[in-house]
DNA sequence: CTGAAAGCGCTTACAG
DNA sequence: CTGAAAGCGCTTACAG
């Protein structure tokens, strides 16, 4: 020991006549008159300490005010007490309610939430991955935009569990929850064949996104099946571009009857396309759109949906997580969920107008 | 020294040719041929080194990949790298889009975003306090649903600064940004008033919640100020109690011509009811609904909202926290925006018909 | 400008 | 069951 040295502002008091507001481990070891391994052991409730001591422990806690110092913790235990959740838009309701959920489960089992929003962008997405490598949370949960980013890989190669949520990610150590989006689009072209249509056109999400990718297929395998001709645009991701491949469409398909669009936002530039090219829905037009947010039995006629179970999904990924961290650890695993086909007016080009008359006044 | 004991797992190699998956900054001080004060001073940048020994120890830091251990950093500055953001319902778009910015902002200035969500209850806003207290992030921001819960002012005592977004905290020493809901509704009133209807009535956001009780109390003066009668029902929180609350309000005002809405969660309830109840929009019921949420275009007629620039509040909320936490410290500031009103079609009794029929048919 | 050392506040293997 | 001590991987005051 060479120098003295002052002790770096140790528990600087708040000057109010409250308690110190930092106090230590080692500060209720003296309290309770045993040593700092023991008070640590009766807070972790792992080894089996004697009835006294605890007692004189858990009375210091308690006297003290004594929260342990979560930055230490994460050092020792070299992990962070979180889960990171990395999406792609927050504003898509998709999203919001996947957070949302996501949030509320793992905060329930003890974790809490990093929140890394991508917009679509590979670049971002392997930064946030690259800091959540250097973070330490104890799992990510991702709706991958690049699949195959060698980040995703790291993470578990450095012992972070990683569930794909959405869309799949190409490293197979990795779980994944998903949904069935070929098998929707499917469905979705089954009922407006069933109500009577057969040029059915395809509005959609970005095939550079996985999920659109596999709606699109859907949509092309199931017009095939019934020998009908398929003809579709890419709409990007966002409203704007929904709206332009909407217009494109209908220019290139006057005849269509009928569309199956892919995804909320996209449905909200395609309805304003089809109100500014004066079609009506569903009389011209019959509409099935992917998603289900609140405003899809509001808008007029209400509109036909194909409702993820995010709910569902989301708590799922959330367990197959924390499975994997608590140990009860397994094969990688690979969960599918169906869409639920929500009928409502859009869709239904005989006596929408009449039901509708029957719940509403012509405009509302 | 009284045992020898096993290193703890030290550096477990993860078996395949790449390097060593954790790098510590004593291998790099190792490699560079300087102590690990020098390579963490090079890294910091923060006090001067020799150009020699910099080189050598960027060479070396590049060589290995390393990247400095997080969780030791956060140990020993006492800090995570981190803001906490409590917000009560992620799935309102108002706060998707208050999310969504708030992580840009905070990610661009070297921070990441815990995410926490109180669904208004002040139990679980306290328990998410107590949780960043032990967490310690840099700095919070809160929308709180609790202004005076105790962990406010805990939070501002150990020095995590606090900024409250869209209602404020009691506690002075927290910044606050917020906007004019008063005023807001003020103009609401006005503008309802100037398109020729005088029994306005106002469904609004729980009166529990500031924002609610501040933008009643602007209805009621504006109201007053005009000698006209105020009628009011309180909408509670969500889709549910809003379309009950507009059942009562018709109910008990079957005159009323026109209704402001308190939220954009509201008014998905306030139209639901509006159509049960064969009100037209805006012929029968003129309405201006607080918030912009992206659908409000979209529903026919176009809905005539109060916007928040929630973007601009955002970027504050974040710069206010950041200036405190990065020293450039000055006294708690409280700044107050403006809502913008959109026209549109519900809220324009005469002509609404016809503008409509101008941009589409009947139906849409 | 540089290094040796203390210390951040915990957890846990070791010895008793 | 319990305590002393090492160690997690950094940062920084101190001495040179």
């Amino acid at each position: 020991m060479t120098g003295k040295r002052l002790p770096e502002a140790s528990g600087e008091r708040a000057g109010e006549g409250s308690s110190n507001p930092v106090v230590t481990m080692a500060e209720v070891a003296e309290r309770a008159g045993v040593s700092i391994a023991t008070v640590s052991r009766v807070l972790s409730g792992r080894s089996s300490v004697a009835p006294e001591y605890r007692a004189r422990v858990s009375a210091a806690v308690e006297e003290l005010s004594y929260r342990p110092n979560r930055l230490a913790q994460n050092l020792r235990r070299r992990s962070a007490d979180m889960v990171g959740v990395v999406i792609s838009d927050i504003q898509n309701p998709h999203f919001s309610e996947m957070v949302h959920v996501a949030e509320e489960d793992a905060y329930r089992r003890g974790y809490r939430m990093l929140l890394c929003n991508t917009g679509e962008s590979s670049e971002k997405q392997r930064s946030y991955l690259q800091m959540l490598a250097d973070e330490r949370p104890v799992g990510v949960i991702i709706a991958p935009c690049d699949a195959s980013s060698p980040e995703i890989s790291h993470l578990i190669d450095i012992g972070i569990p990683v569930v794909a949520f959405d869309r799949p990610v190409k490293d197979e150590r990795a779980d994944a929850v998903l949904a069935d989006n070929f098998e929707a689009a499917r469905t979705a072209v089954e009922h407006l064949v069933g109500s009577g249509v057969t040029r059915i056109g395809y509005m959609g999400l970005s095939t550079q996104i996985e999920t659109g990718a596999r709606r699109l297929a859907g949509y092309k395998a199931a017009m095939a099946a019934r020998g009908l001709e398929a003809r579709w645009v890419d709409g990007g991701l966002r409203l704007a571009t929904g709206y332009r491949a909407t217009e494109r469409l209908l220019r290139e398909w006057p005849e269509m009857e009928a569309m199956v669009v892919g995804n909320n936002m996209l449905t909200l530039g395609a309805l304003r396309a089809l109100r500014a090219e004066k079609r009506r829905v569903p009389e011209d037009i019959a509409v099935v759109a992917f998603d289900d947010p609140s405003w899809a039995e509001l808008v007029q006629p209400s509109l036909t949906t194909l409702a993820q179970p995010v709910r569902a999904m989301t708590s799922t990924a959330v367990r197959l997580l924390i499975d994997n961290i608590e140990g009860r650890r397994r094969e990688p695993q690979r969960i599918v969920f169906r869409f639920t086909l929500k009928v409502r007016d859009s869709s239904s080009r005989s006596g929408a107008g009449d039901r509708q008359m029957d719940e509403s006044l012509a405009t509302w």
